[in-house]
DNA sequence: GTCGTCGTGTCAACCGGTTGACAACTTGGT
DNA sequence: ACCAAGTTGTCAACCGGTTGACACGACGAC
């Protein structure tokens, strides 16, 4: 690779000017100029970033933490965030932690050797201290670490309610609610939990005391609990209506009513949580909440850049949520 | 952020020793050495990767270029290689090309001046010039590129094959296959097309000609080729299995035979390709074409360190598919 | 003629590490 | 007493680029 130094041989000037027109700094003249952009083209010459992010102190690299690309959420949220990052001129590292506390110790770590500017953090199973003392900007997603830290997130209580609301509007008699569990030593703060928060609070409101039920942790994809969610509806066949905590789940139950022949949604009514691509590809089209998504990546991003400018933006950015009515309501 | 002057300062030890302890040279007593961690860990110390890297000449980093990760098939495609990488040492830097040249170019530039270690292209509509003069290892994912780069694919014409000989099996008289159409210089390099003409040769075989549609290129999720399918259906209501070229493709038309009142799969048979965790979870589960992504990550990222040592690895690797039969067909 | 602004070069220090050469001192073995 | 290996330090160069200080010549304006 040509470097800086042979450049300036090839345009027959002095290495600082080569850095002055790559940097627009002081004065040339535009004949130099051209000189030098010349000579860098001939020699296909380009700057090594790693050189002057060492210099600058600044990397131009945002870390992601997820539990996993794979997951449509996460993929499409590490779509938007790249494009958003990408928009600011940073880069994105990609970490899939799989909610491995390990894993992500490790990959934070590693973020922050490889001199990162800011950490995303989609996944966050560690305990508050890992972060405290990291010194970098850090956005969490959709949970509580510390004052310092911002969060993006969903008004996740709000899409509760709004899913109990239409579950009773539409004439449900006894509403369920299916969640994934999550293990790891924070999981009470989990924001993602208010949506079942929410949905118990306004069935509650309403006099109705729903059926709810925590499948077992983890993240495989298929997630593979088709017995569970087939058991816990042979257990209640009274339920007519479900709100699961997530896309994927929610299909998962549409599946066991097909199998177990409940027609949705006359007999059982379904609405998930994210509205993933999956949730308007399949038939019966899933009823969802869908959260902004890119907006809340361009938000992120923003929270980023601010904090790396040196302001302090703490605090919960809550996004409002969409009902998004379909075919299984 | 400490540096190891502050490290050697604390441990009362030159720098050297610092960096011998860190790199295990030379000769170092255990009490020095423990010394040092002590002071280290005191310190929270971790060494400045770029700086290392800039010696060195070696980022540890790889980019991944790809259509987009919210693309389940991708989506998983960088969950595997990530993690692959990561168990050798190497970090993903994730870039989103959609598809386009322009996006596309500068990725590679970026990448380039970022001095990643090397480049999977699983997007590639360049010219292959723009990769010849890179002198940076590079894998491509299922597209011709040159024969200096190696190739990782699937057996696309065994797998389109294997389709047809299925759809045949299964009874169909007029079986047609609908694909995306590419558009970008070097379409036609696109091994992925394989999978059509390995359908095609298999029902010529078999003296039957499949009618086949080209949908208008673009890679948005959903596709929203909804009306386009309908359309083809509707011209061609003799057809009675469908050959699809991805799994998203086969649920589009699978929801149009549902609209339509198409019963499948006594009135047409579906077979889509990749297996995406969607085929599994929607009913009926998709039959389709298995890609085994796992093994072909793995070798992916085998490739590049081979490349990086310095080996010729130049070549085609395909993988063998396997058919995953639902209840589609 | 003098002054100010351009335009460019030289030089050195710096970012945070790594490495080789070499010096010097301690140990232990013979 | 001598030599080899072990241990640590000093020093300088290097990775590839950036930047500030400063010098010097050209050119135009007054």
């Amino acid at each position: 690779m040509a470097k800086i130094e042979d450049v300036a041989q090839k345009a027959g000037v002095s290495v600082t000017t080569v850095s002055r027109v790559l940097n627009n700094r002081g004065y040339i003249s535009q004949k130099t100029r051209d000189k030098v952009s010349q000579a860098m083209r001939e020699l296909r010459y380009q700057p090594n970033e790693m050189a002057r992010a060492l210099f600058r102190r600044k990397s131009n690299m945002i870390g992601l933490i997820i539990p996993s690309v794979a997951h449509p959420f996460f993929g499409e949220l590490a779509y938007h965030l790249e494009d958003c990052a990408g928009q600011r001129g940073y880069r994105l590292l990609l970490c899939n932690s799989n909610r491995d506390v390990a894993k992500e110790r490790k990959y934070v770590e590693m973020l922050k050797k490889n001199q990162v500017d800011a950490i995303v953090m989609g996944s966050s199973v560690l305990e508050i201290e890992h972060y405290l003392h990291l010194d970098l900007p850090i956005v969490s997603f959709d949970r509580y670490v510390s004052d310092k830290i911002p969060i993006i997130t969903s008004d996740n209580v709000g899409g509760g309610m709004l899913a109990a609301r239409l579950l009773i509007e539409k004439g449900c008699r006894k509403p369920a609610c299916v969640y994934r569990g999550v293990d790891g030593p924070h999981h009470q703060a989990l924001l993602a939990h208010g949506r079942i928060r929410g949905f118990e609070e306004a069935m509650s409101e309403a006099g109705i005391e729903p059926v709810c039920r925590e499948l077992p942790s983890g993240d495989t994809i298929p997630n593979g609990n088709d017995e569970e969610i087939e058991r816990f509806l042979r257990e209640h066949p009274e339920v007519d209506g479900v709100f699961a905590s997530s896309d994927l789940i929610a299909v998962e139950i549409l599946r066991a009513c097909q199998r177990l022949g409940k027609r949705v949604p006359q007999e059982m009514k379904l609405i998930g949580y994210d509205d993933v691509p999956l949730a308007s590809l399949i038939l019966p089209g899933l009823t969802t909440i869908r959260q902004p998504i890119r907006e809340m990546c361009e938000r992120t991003v923003d929270m980023i850049v601010k904090q790396i400018d040196g302001q302090q933006v703490a605090g919960i950015h809550s996004f409002p949520v969409d009902l998004v009515e379909r075919e299984t309501t």
